[in-house]
RNA sequence: GGGCCUGUAGCUCAGUUGGUUAGAGCAGGGGACUCAUAAUCCCUUUGUCGGCGGUUCGAGUCCGUCCAGGCCUACCA
C-alpha cells in the first residue's frame, strides 16, 4: 500500500522467572489485537518481544533448581513462547535480554552515556546476605519497621503504616535468602545523570500525545516537579546479567538492559529476515508503539526515552498503558483459585473466549480489568455463540448445494449499514478502545439475526418454487456473517481463518468488509465455537487450588525436612529440675573486642561486656566460623557463672553459648534488638 | 499527608463540543418460532445520572465542596 504506516509494536518483556498467567494475557493479548489489526488494516507492522533474562531473582532461582541460568532462562523461554502461541499471540520475533544482539546494543547506549558525560560513580551502602554472598534488594528484605514497629515488613515500605524507608533503617532486618542477618556493605555503582535530561522529558511526556493524560499528569506531579535523581544502573557482582565492558566486577542493572531487547529482538527479526534495523529504530517515519501495565511506568515514561534521546533512536510514538487483571473483582489469588496459569486454562477453555472477553473489556485508561467468570460466561455464549457464530450455523446448511448467489440481493441496507460502520470501529481499534469496538460489531450482529427470523428460510427451503429466494436469504445472511468476522479478525483470527475456508475466499484484508462475496461455493458448515460450561470453568479455578496447594507443600517440605540426624548424633539428656537449670546464670552480653589469637586454629579471643565495667575475657572456639570483625557489637548470650579455666592463651572466664558440630558449622546464640547486655537469660 | 482515576438501571457499561421525555447488552417478566451449539425473534419492568451548592434560558455533561471505592507516592520486578 503506497500510504502504509511502518508500525513497530511491543509488548512488556516477561520475566522468565514464571510461568504466564491469565494477568500477562492481558497485554499481550491487548497488543497482539492491536497488531493484527494493523496488518490487517494493510500496514508494515511487526511484533516484538522477548524474554527478560537478567537479575537476582534468576539466579536464585537457577541456584535452587540447581542448573545453569542459562539452562534456566532456556526452559522458560519454550514454556512462555508455547503459552503465547496457544493463546493465538504472534511474534515477529521473540528473543532474549541475554542474547549476543541486545550486548552489542546495550554497549552502543553506554557508550552514548559516557560520550555524553552523563556518568558518574558513587558508592552505595546496601544490605549484604553473607551466606549467599550477593546483596539485598529491598524486596528480599524484611524486619521491623522503624516508624510503627510493625513485624514482618519488606525492606522498603510498610503495610501497616504506610512508611517508605530504606532497607538499612530497618530494625532486625531478616534476609528472606537464607533467613540469616544481613551485613551491611559497601560497593561503588555507575550512576546515569538523568537530571541532564529534564528539559526534554518535560517536553517530551507533556506534549504530542505520546502518554495517556493521567500518565502524563502523574510524571509531571511526582518526578518532574523537582529534579530527577541519577539512576543506579549498575550491580555489583554477583550479579546475573552483562558485565559492563569499561567497568569490569559491575553488571547493567536488568532495567538498563530489558528494553534495549526490544531492539535486539528486532535486531535478530531484521538479520532473519533482511530487513534493515535503522528503518525501524532511525528512521522517524517509523511509528513505535510499547504496551506495558501500569508497574513499569516510570522506566519505560523516564528512562527509556532518554535512553533512545542521547544514543540517537527514533522515540516511541506512543506507550500504551493498562492496568492490572482482577477476577471477580479481587485480585488474583492463589488461595482462591484465581491465580490462573495460561497452561492450566488451555486444559479447560477455549483461548479465543478469553481474546473475547478481554477485547469486550479493554479500554485505552489505565483501569483494572475485572474478570467476572459468570460474566465471561454468558458474554462468550450470549454474545459470540449465540448472535455471532450462530448466523452461520443457522443458514450455512442451506446454501451448502448452490452456494453463494451470483448478485448481492437487496437486504434493505444492511451490509451498506456495516461498511459505514467500519470506519468507527477502526477508529476504536485504533484507538485501542476495543471495548466500543466490539459493541459496535455487535450492533451489527444484533440487526442479522432479525433479518433471519424475518425472512425464514427454513420455511421458504420447503418451497421448491422459493429456492431463489432462500439463496438470496442466505447469501445476505453469509454476508452480513463475515463482515462481522473480518472486523474481528484482530480478536478471532481462528474464526476468520475457518470463514475464509467456509466461503472459498480467506480474509487477508480490512477492506474485504466493504464488498459482498458472491458467486462462491460454501463449504460444509462445521462447529466454529462451543459454548462454554458452567462446569468448565469451575474445574479451572479448582485444578488452580489444587497447583497452588501442591506447591504450598512442596514449599513447607523444603523448608522443615529438619533432619533427625542431630538428635541421633547428640541424644537428649537427662532431665533436670528447675533449680539445677536456674544454677546455670546465662546472661547477654555484647562482643566488644574480638581478636585472632596467634598459634591457636580454632579459638578467638572475645572481650565480652556485661554492661557498665564489667567485662569478661573468653576464648571461644568459632575461628572457623566468624570473623572477628563481623562480631564486634553483637549480642551473644554467655554462660557468666562457669569457673574460669586457665588455658593456653590466657584464662577464659565463661562461655559463649553455640549450637553445631564444629569447624566451620557453629552457630552462635543471637538475641533479638531490645535485650540490653547483663540482663539474664531465663 | 499528597497526587491521579472512578462513582449513570440488579450486573457490565455507552452517553460526542452542556440542548428537547437519560440509552445498550446481560439478568428478570410475558409471548412467538423451531433453521441453529435449549441458540433466535417480539413485547416488557427498573434509574432522586454518589450527596450538596454554584454558573447558565438550560447540566449526567462545566466549577466548588463533601462522601465512597480503586490506584500511585522512584532505584522494586
Amino acid at each position: 500500500m503506497a500510504n502504509s504506516r511502518k508500525i513497530l509494536v511491543t509488548s512488556a518483556l516477561p520475566y522468565a522467572n514464571g510461568p504466564i498467567h491469565l494477568g500477562h494475557l492481558v497485554e499481550y493479548i491487548q497488543t497482539d489485537i492491536w497488531v493484527k489489526f494493523q496488518k490487517l488494516r494493510g500496514n508494515d507492522c511487526i511484533y516484538l518481544c522477548a524474554d527478560d533474562t537478567h537479575g537476582t531473582a534468576i539466579m536464585m532461582s537457577a541456584q535452587r533448581t540447581g542448573c545453569s541460568e542459562e539452562e534456566w532462562i532456556e526452559g522458560i523461554s519454550e514454556k512462555h513462547q508455547r503459552d503465547f502461541s496457544q493463546f493465538g499471540i504472534e511474534f515477529d520475533n521473540y528473543g532474549g535480554t541475554n542474547s549476543p544482539e541486545n550486548y552489542e546494543l546495550c554497549k552502543q547506549f553506554w557508550q552514548a552515556f559516557r560520550d555524553a558525560g552523563l556518568i558518574r560513580e558513587e558508592a552505595v551502602t546496601q544490605l549484604f546476605d553473607d551466606e549467599k554472598g550477593i546483596f539485598l534488594a529491598d524486596r528480599f528484605v524484611r524486619g521491623k519497621c522503624p516508624k510503627c514497629g510493625a513485624d514482618d515488613q519488606y525492606g522498603d515500605s510498610c503495610d501497616q503504616c504506610g512508611a517508605t524507608y530504606s532497607a538499612r533503617e530497618i530494625i532486625n532486618p531478616v534476609s528472606t535468602l537464607s533467613e540469616t542477618t544481613p551485613s551491611v556493605k559497601t560497593a561503588d555503582h555507575l550512576f546515569i545523570q538523568i537530571e541532564q535530561l529534564h528539559d526534554f522529558l518535560d517536553e517530551w511526556t507533556q506534549s504530542g500525545d505520546h502518554l495517556q493524560t493521567e500518565i502524563a499528569n502523574y510524571l509531571k506531579g511526582h518526578f518532574l516537579n523537582e529534579p530527577l535523581r541519577d539512576w543506579d544502573v549498575s550491580r555489583p557482582q554477583p550479579y546475573f546479567g552483562f558485565e559492563i565492558p569499561d567497568a569490569p566486577g559491575h553488571y547493567w542493572f536488568v532495567w538498563f538492559d530489558a528494553p534495549i531487547g526490544y531492539m535486539a529482538s528486532t535486531k535478530q527479526y531484521c538479520d532473519r529476515t533482511g530487513d534493515d534495523f535503522d528503518s525501524w529504530w532511525k528512521d522517524p517515519d517509523t511509528e513505535i508503539h510499547h504496551f506495558i501495565g501500569k508497574d513499569i511506568t516510570y522506566f519505560h515514561t523516564l528512562f527509556w526515552p532518554a535512553m533512545l534521546k542521547v544514543a540517537g533512536f527514533n522515540l516511541p510514538e506512543k506507550i500504551h498503558i493498562h492496568g492490572f487483571l482482577t477476577v471477580d473483582g479481587r485480585k488474583m489469588s492463589k488461595r482462591d483459585g484465581t491465580f490462573v496459569k495460561a497452561e492450566t486454562f488451555l486444559k479447560h477453555l477455549n483461548p479465543a473466549a478469553l481474546r473475547y472477553y478481554y477485547a469486550s473489556k479493554l479500554n485505552n485508561r489505565v483501569e483494572d480489568l475485572d474478570l467476572n467468570l459468570k460474566e465471561f460466561t454468558t458474554k462468550v455464549n450470549t454474545d459470540l455463540v449465540g448472535k455471532f457464530v450462530n448466523l452461520a450455523s443457522r443458514t450455512a446448511k442451506f446454501i451448502q448445494q448452490s452456494g453463494l448467489s451470483s448478485e448481492y440481493p437487496d437486504d434493505g441496507g444492511l451490509f451498506q449499514q456495516g461498511v459505514d460502520a467500519g470506519e468507527a470501529i477502526a477508529a476504536a481499534y485504533e484507538a485501542c478502545d476495543f471495548n466500543r469496538a466490539i459493541r459496535l460489531i455487535m450492533e451489527l450482529a444484533d440487526r442479522a439475526n432479525p433479518y433471519v427470523e424475518s425472512n425464514a428460510p427454513w420455511t421458504l427451503r420447503k418451497d421448491p418454487e422459493r429456492q431463489q429466494e432462500l439463496q438470496d436469504i442466505c447469501t445476505v445472511a453469509l454476508n452480513l456473517f463475515r463482515q462481522i468476522v473480518i472486523y474481528l479478525q484482530p480478536v478471532l483470527p481462528e474464526i476468520a481463518d475457518k470463514t475464509g475456508a467456509l466461503l472459498g475466499d480467506p480474509i487477508t484484508r480490512w477492506e474485504q468488509a466493504a464488498t459482498p462475496l458472491v458467486g462462491t461455493p460454501v463449504a460444509k458448515f462445521e462447529h466454529m465455537m462451543k459454548r462454554i460450561e458452567e462446569k468448565d470453568v469451575d474445574a479451572m479455578i479448582e485444578e488452580s487450588k489444587a497447583e497452588n496447594a501442591a506447591a504450598e507443600a512442596a514449599a513447607s517440605e523444603t523448608q522443615y525436612n529438619d533432619s533427625a540426624q542431630p538428635l541421633i548424633d547428640e541424644p537428649l539428656a537427662d532431665e533436670i529440675t528447675f533449680d539445677e537449670f536456674a544454677k546455670v546464670d546465662l546472661r547477654v552480653a555484647r562482643v566488644i573486642k574480638a581478636e585472632h589469637v596467634e598459634e591457636a586454629n580454632k579459638l578467638l579471643k572475645l572481650t565480652l561486656s556485661l554492661g557498665g565495667e564489667e567485662t569478661r575475657q573468653v576464648f571461644a572456639g568459632i575461628k572457623k566460623a566468624y570473623n572477628p570483625e563481623d562480631l564486634e557489637g553483637r549480642l551473644v548470650v554467655m554462660v557468666a557463672n562457669l569457673a574460669p579455666r586457665k588455658m593456653r592463651f590466657g584464662v577464659s572466664e565463661g562461655m559463649i553459648t553455640a549450637a553445631g558440630p564444629g569447624g566451620e558449622e557453629v552457630f552462635m546464640l543471637g538475641i533479638d534488638e531490645g535485650a540490653q547486655p547483663g540482663q539474664r537469660v531465663h
